[in-house]
RNA sequence: GUGGAUGUAGCUCAGUGGUUAGAGCACCGGAUUGUGGUUCCGGGUGUCGUGGGUUCGACUCCCAUCUUCCACCCCA
């Protein structure tokens, strides 16, 4: 007997009910995209790994799923070099592709290749799995979605303001409550450069975007390990602990940054997209967090990232302003800002909210008893006939008892019965029955059509 | 990758070093050959995650492994 199956760590199966679930999001998604003028495109689950090696950090290379060669991958292999056990070596002789870990590296690598083709500013949605060989946790997969856009070719701050009315119209539509935060890398490289360590970049924003987790006591004993002098922590102080309105942040900040040049870029950069939001305003509050770094190192510019308000979750969303998508594949100066809706936590935020509409989850709105061969060939041809009208039509494949059939109805959450037995064929009419009500008539198809339809 | 929990029926979970492993819900059959979601009757559907070990005897104790989950790391 065959071992009970199973599937890969942090792999997941959906049902019917979380297929319905989900493309109701893809799809909400697809749409507000192409309503910004966003065309979709695909790249293969596979890449070259000389595309994805060195992309991610080095924590990157080691989440990256690696794909053995096909045939002898072994030929051209040393029993001296399988000897020495060097895995990333050996890796790098036995695996020349692996998974796409997101969308946006395979993405550049599509803008070279295919540069001759595209037309500037270029803006191109792309709602694929990614896969990452991390340890999994509840919302955390091996095999996730990510519903990326993308503009790029274009420096102008109108592309961010864009951006923030997609994930305002997205949300909306979804009905979810968000808090849109927002940032400027240059805010942050400006900040480093006035406290006199500009390499130290990396490390105070990796701090300062723990501060909600570990509080400021914390962030500035980390900072100390991370070597920054006293004089220095005390000048991030007010910046770590700013509060008040997007405006007042900015003036307190531009006064701390008045010396660094690429702060006040920073700020100007804000307040250029504050000041055309204040235009045609989000529904969605808006703020400006310093403690909002992202992970992510290649932003130069903006910073987002969206929380849900409602429930107690990561970002749901994120995004910014790179300067150089594909210099790494010797492209150079492609600016770009993008940003990328995590579909999975989307769908936890929608499930514990309970906000699934519920016209998106019904599939089939009509099924016909079925009474044997003669009275289910009629069956079929009105089934036929409804369908063509647009009705999604069903007709019970087995003669099976009425209590089994409409049980079967009623687990499928499906709204109208069609009873067609002898004397309803005789009449050229149906039964309907409304599964809700359990109202039950006589009707002719036109008549059912329209019950139906509305 | 580091540290810590977890796994018993489709689901949520009880259970004891000792006969044949239980409950609720779900499911299946019947009451009911043209009427579901209510009711009544009947049915346990399981290699107790997997593989070893200790023992007269293991679902229970030990080890390994896998899964899921939690914290860190990182991230959607």
């Amino acid at each position: 007997m065959a071992q009970k199956p199973s599937i890969p760590k942090g792999m997941r199966d959906f049902s019917p009910e979380e297929m319905a679930k989900r493309n109701y999001i893809f799809n909400t998604i697809r749409e507000v995209y192409a309503l910004y003028g966003f065309s979709q495109i695909e790249t293969p689950a596979m890449e070259t790994l000389q595309t994805l090696m060195g992309k991610y950090g080095e924590e990157g290379d080691k989440l990256l799923f690696k794909v053995l060669n096909s045939g002898d991958y072994l030929s051209g292999i040393s029993d001296e070099e399988l000897c020495q056990r060097n895995t990333p070596r050996l890796a790098a002789r036995l695996c020349e592709k692996g998974m796409r870990y997101d969308l946006t590296v395979p993405f550049a690598r599509y803008v070279v290749m295919h540069r001759n083709e595209l037309t500037f500013p270029f803006k191109r949605y792309q709602i694929q799995p990614v896969w990452r060989a991390d340890r999994p946790q509840k919302g955390r997969y091996r095999e996730f979605y990510q519903c990326d856009g993308d503009i790029i070719g274009s420096d102008s701050l109108l592309n961010e303001v864009e951006l923030l009315h997609i994930i305002d119209d997205v949300f909306t539509r979804l009905n979810i409550r968000v808090a849109i935060k927002l940032n400027n890398r240059k805010i942050l490289s400006g900040i480093a450069e006035i406290i006199g360590a500009p390499e130290k970049i990396i490390d105070i924003t990796v701090a300062i975007d723990k501060l909600d987790k570990i509080g400021l006591d914390k962030v500035n004993e980390e900072l100390r390990e991370k070597g920054l002098n006293e004089d220095a922590i005390a000048r991030l102080q007010p910046i770590i602990l700013l509060d008040g309105t997007n405006e007042s942040k900015l003036n307190t900040l531009r006064n701390v940054l008045a010396e660094s040049e690429t702060g006040i870029k920073g700020i100007e950069e804000l307040e250029f997209i504050l000041h055309k939001l204040s235009c045609q305003p989000l529904k969605a509050q808006l703020d400006i967090d310093l403690t909002l770094a992202r992970g992510l190192n290649y932003y130069t510019g903006a910073i987002l990232e969206v929380k849900a308000l409602d429930v107690q979750i990561g970002s749901i969303t994120g995004g910014g302003r790179y300067d150089n998508l594909t210099g790494v594949f010797g492209m150079p100066n492609v600016s770009g800002v993008g940003m990328s809706f995590g579909a999975d936590r989307i769908y936890d935020v929608l499930s514990q909210l309970d906000l699934f509409p519920s016209d998106s989850l019904q599939a089939t709105q009509l099924m016909f008893v079925n009474f044997g061969d003669k009275e289910a060939d009629v069956c079929m041809q009105h089934a036929t006939y409804f369908r063509a009208q647009g009705i999604r039509t069903e007709v019970y494949p087995e003669a099976a008892k009425m209590k089994k059939q409409m049980g079967y109805a009623d687990t499928h959450h499906i709204p109208f019965v069609a009873l067609v037995g002898e004397s309803e064929i005789e009449a050229g009419k149906i039964a309907l029955k409304n599964m809700t009500s359990g109202e039950q008539q006589l009707l002719t198809p036109e008549e059912a059509i329209k019950l139906i339809a509305q």
